[in-house]
RNA sequence: GCGAUCGUAGCUCAGUUGGUUAGAGCGCCGGUUUGUGGUACCGGAGGUCGUGGGUUCGAGACCCAUCGAUCGCCCCA
């Protein structure tokens, strides 16, 4: 019989990187509710039109990284490949726009068909976070706030550059990408054959294109500085004030884009270099024009994801708490006894492990291997049933410990 | 979807130009020793060499396919 295989993409995670990603998750939890950010929680499937509707039919998330199925009702279901599109669905069908402007917080798995590779998965988790109903922005600056609190109490801020950029509103946008497409259009056949696709497509794209032949021509092509609006200039000015108010770091990126096409305005990523080629590590930006796409009313919104991955790799190895302490149950007839010390130990607040199977007689050699504040043996000597303890360092937890085991066989 | 590198024991790996019964360390199990903060020695279990074809007298090694991993492209968090 042979053990059916993981699928592809998806990860078994264990030991140091599992408390790596737990430390990710917490940390995210803490620092949300600082924020007062609400939690919710999501379902992991939706009707597809949900994504297809809000991402952009012509997005390669939606266009061919989709766990897309029929159940058995015949309907077409998608399982997540981003959180926004589920939340601003679920704001709108369940009534949220009573709890305007409403900060809420998430994390989980998603899901996109990709090829594997560093710090990508084909169910990978993100974090994420997102300011629904309000147009102000101090809800971009709010957030990004937030980022950058997160990214500091992992202790990894140093390593990471806030990227900032705006998209302009809806005209901004469409007359910077009319002159995108003019001006590499002009050039098109010296471009990447990416980029020439992407010029049909997404010409924004071009922009952050690796390709040193389209590199050549990235740093002449029309800027969106000059197609701003008024109000879209003072928008992305309120932003950049207010983040150097609270003290954000962050670097203009007159390039950065979104793949996804309900991104307005504000723009951002949060990169690194010591991740190879998946250097984003946080990302995303205002979504102005989503709610519209799924049938709702003109709703401002903004938010983020993070990749919890990506974060738990950069965090690195987090050891576990020390063990308080480790038992070695050397005679069979007391495991009883080891039992209950264990139970009393747990009960009091210490975690407590015990060795009592194999060869008795290296029970305790096992015990002296495992790192613990306190070494505990339990065996019969000429007085009887013994418990004896012993530490490498007198602590608070060594002392109680002691003091705990006594109580047993008096 | 494209390219490159790689799949040998639970883990880390060795295995010569293709040549007897595929090895080591760690870990695991047992014994002896030691006798209380990581002792030493002896023994044991554990492998259809990712999978399926092919070449050959003979394949862990060479060829093809496939699955998977890793690193890029692409995409994105």
């Amino acid at each position: 019989m042979s053990t059916p295989k993981a699928i592809r993409g998806t990860q078994d995670i264990f030991g140091a990187e599992a408390e790596a990603f737990a430390h990710v998750v917490e940390t995210f939890e803490r620092v949300r509710k600082l924020y007062r950010f609400r939690r919710i929680e999501m379902p992991v499937f939706e009707k597809t039109e949900v994504f297809s509707r809000s991402i952009g039919e012509t997005t390669d998330v939606v266009s061919k990284e989709m766990y897309t199925f029929d159940d058995r009702g015949g309907e077409s279901l998608t399982l997540r490949p981003e959180f926004t599109a589920g939340i601003a669905r679920a704001y709108l069908t369940n009534g949220w726009q009573q709890h305007a402007p409403l900060k809420v917080a998430t994390h989980g798995p998603l899901f996109r068909y990709e090829r594997p590779q560093k710090g990508r998965y084909r169910q990978f988790h993100q974090l994420d976070a997102e300011i629904i109903g309000a147009a102000e922005p101090q809800a971009d600056v709010e957030l990004l706030v937030l980022a950058d609190q997160l990214l500091k109490e992992l202790g990894i801020a140093d390593g990471v550059t806030l990227m900032l950029n705006t998209l302009g509103d809806g005209a901004s946008r469409e007359a910077w990408r009319l002159a995108l497409i003019d001006y590499f259009r002009a050039v098109q056949g010296e471009l990447s054959e990416d980029s020439q696709e992407r010029l049909e497509r997404n010409p924004l794209r071009i922009l952050d294109s690796k390709d040193p032949r389209d590199k050549a021509f990235v740093a002449d092509a029309p800027k969106i500085d000059d197609f701003l609006s008024g109000e879209a200039r003072d928008f992305f000015g309120a932003v950049t004030s207010g983040l150097d108010a609270a003290g954000v770091a962050w670097t203009r990126a007159p390039s950065l884009v979104r793949g996804l096409d309900y991104y307005r305005h504000t723009a951002f990523e949060f990169v690194t270099d010591r991740l190879g080629a998946q250097g984003t590590v946080l990302g995303g930006g205002r979504y102005d024009g989503l709610m519209e796409s799924l049938g709702g009313p003109p709703t401002p919104a903004v938010g983020w994801a993070a990749g919890i991955e990506r974060l738990a790799m950069l965090v690195g190895d987090i050891e576990p708490k020390l063990l308080d302490v480790i038992m070695a149950v050397e005679d069979d007839s007391l495991i009883g006894l080891g039992l209950q010390a264990q139970a009393i130990l747990r009960k009091s607040g210490f975690s407590a492990e015990m060795i009592f199977s194999g060869s008795p007689r290296k029970r305790f050699d096992k015990a002296t291997k495992i790192n613990a504040r306190v070494l505990v043996s339990i065996l019969t000597t000429n007085d009887g049933p013994t418990i004896r303890s012993q530490s490498a360092n007198v602590s608070e937890v060594s002392l109680q410990v002691e003091t705990l085991l006594k109580t047993i066989l008096a």
